[in-house]
DNA sequence: GCGTCCAGGTCTACC
DNA sequence: GGTAGACCTGGACGC
C-alpha cells in the first residue's frame, strides 16, 4: 500500500469515538478481521474495484470530536475519488447524526435516561458498503449466531481478501463479483450456506451498474432505500431494515425477546408471531427513534439486567 | 454414538 | 391479504 491521504472529521457532539466504533455488545464496523487497539481502528472497505485499508482515530473529544481517517490504496486516488471516499466516511461514522432529540427522551423514560447515562455519545453507524452488509442480513437467517459467525467467516476465509498497510493485516468480504462467479454447489460446501447460497448469489448478481450504492441510498428517503432493497432476493423486511443506511428497526426473533421483557416483563409465548406487536409497541413508544433505542439498548445488556433483575443475555 | 429438533427469515402456493 | 409449509445443515440436547 503505497499511497496514503488524510482527513480529519469534525463530528456533532456528543460522539464518543470508541463506543462508537468498538460497541460493547462486540458489534464491528466494517469486517470481523478489523483491528482495534488503544483506540485505534485498522480496518477495510472496498472502492470500487479497489481495496482501501483505514486507519482511523479520535483527535478531539466527546464534546469536541474530530476524527483522523488514514486511507490506504495500491494505486493514488484521483481528488474526486478521495471526496467520494470522505463522503462514505461521513456518512458510515454518521458523523452529522445529531442525538440531542433522542437523549430529550431520557427526561420522561426511564429506559432511555439509563442506556443514555451508560452509552454517553456512543452513535449508530453505517455499513461502508453494500454488499457485506446483505452477506450479514443473508447469514443471519434461520440461524444461531454460532452458525451465522461460522458462514461469514467461512466466505471470507475461502472468498475473501487481504489487505496489508500500517504493519497490519485485515481480511476483508468477497467482492459480489466473487460470489457473483462461484458456483451455488461451491457455495454449499466451502461457506456452510445451505439454501442461502442461491441467494446471496442471485444479490450477488444483480449489485451490478443498475443497482444503488450504498452511498446512493442514503440519499433516498428511508422507504425508497428499503423498497430497493426489497428487491433483492432473499432481503425481506427485516434484513432491509438491517441494511439500509438510514436508521432501520430490525427486530428479530432475538431482540423481540429482549424488548418484550423490558416493555412487558415476560418473554412472548410465540417470539416469532410476536415481532409486529413488538414492533408497534417500540414505534408507538419511541417514534422516529426506535431504531436508536434498539442500538443502545442490545449495547447495554449488562447493565439493563443488573437494573431489571433479570438475565438479558441469555437469549 | 445416534436420532431428533430447531434456529437472530423469506418465499411460495393456496385459500 | 393472510397464512401454513418448505428451506440447508450444524450444533445442542436427550437417550
Amino acid at each position: 500500500m503505497a499511497e496514503t491521504f488524510t482527513v480529519e472529521l469534525n463530528a456533532t457532539a456528543p460522539y464518543n469515538f470508541d463506543l462508537t466504533i468498538h460497541k460493547p455488545a462486540g458489534w464491528y464496523w466494517a469486517t470481523p478481521t478489523e483491528v482495534y487497539e488503544e483506540g485505534i481502528l485498522w480496518c477495510a472497505t472496498r472502492f470500487g474495484d479497489q481495496l482501501l485499508g483505514l486507519k482511523l482515530n479520535a483527535t478531539g473529544t466527546i464534546e469536541k470530536p474530530k476524527i483522523k481517517c488514514q486511507i490506504y490504496s495500491k494505486n493514488k486516488l484521483a481528488s474526486s475519488c478521495r471526496k467520494e471516499v470522505t463522503t462514505a466516511l461521513k456518512r458510515a461514522l454518521k458523523t452529522d447524526e445529531d442525538l440531542s432529540e433522542f437523549y430529550d427522551l431520557g427526561q420522561s423514560d426511564d429506559l432511555i435516561r439509563h442506556v443514555v447515562k451508560d452509552l454517553y455519545g456512543m452513535h449508530t453507524v453505517g455499513w461502508p458498503e453494500l454488499f457485506p452488509a446483505l452477506i450479514l442480513a443473508i447469514t443471519l437467517q434461520m440461524a444461531p449466531l454460532k452458525r451465522s459467525n461460522q458462514m461469514m467467516n467461512l466466505l471470507i476465509a475461502n472468498f475473501g481478501e487481504d489487505i496489508i498497510f500500517d504493519n497490519k493485516k485485515v481480511r476483508y468480504w468477497p467482492s459480489p463479483q466473487k460470489i457473483a462467479n462461484t458456483s451455488v454447489e461451491e457455495l454449499m460446501e466451502k461457506a456452510k450456506l445451505g439454501y442461502r447460497a442461491k441467494n446471496l448469489k442471485t444479490i450477488a448478481a444483480t449489485l451490478n451498474d443498475e443497482f444503488p450504492v450504498m452511498d446512493e441510498l442514503s440519499r433516498m428517503s428511508p422507504d425508497q432505500a428499503k423498497k430497493k432493497l426489497l428487491l433483492l432476493r432473499g432481503i425481506g423486511e427485516y434484513s432491509a431494515e438491517l441494511v439500509m443506511p438510514q436508521m432501520g428497526f430490525p427486530l428479530d426473533v432475538w431482540s423481540t425477546k429482549i424488548f418484550s421483557v423490558l416493555l412487558y416483563g415476560k418473554v412472548p409465548e410465540n417470539p416469532r408471531d410476536a415481532i409486529a406487536a413488538i414492533k408497534n409497541a417500540s414505534e408507538k413508544r419511541w417514534g422516529r427513534w426506535s431504531g436508536y433505542a434498539f442500538v443502545y439498548i442490545l449495547n447495554d445488556l449488562t447493565n439493563l439486567s443488573k437494573k431489571i433483575g433479570v438475565d438479558l443475555t441469555k437469549f
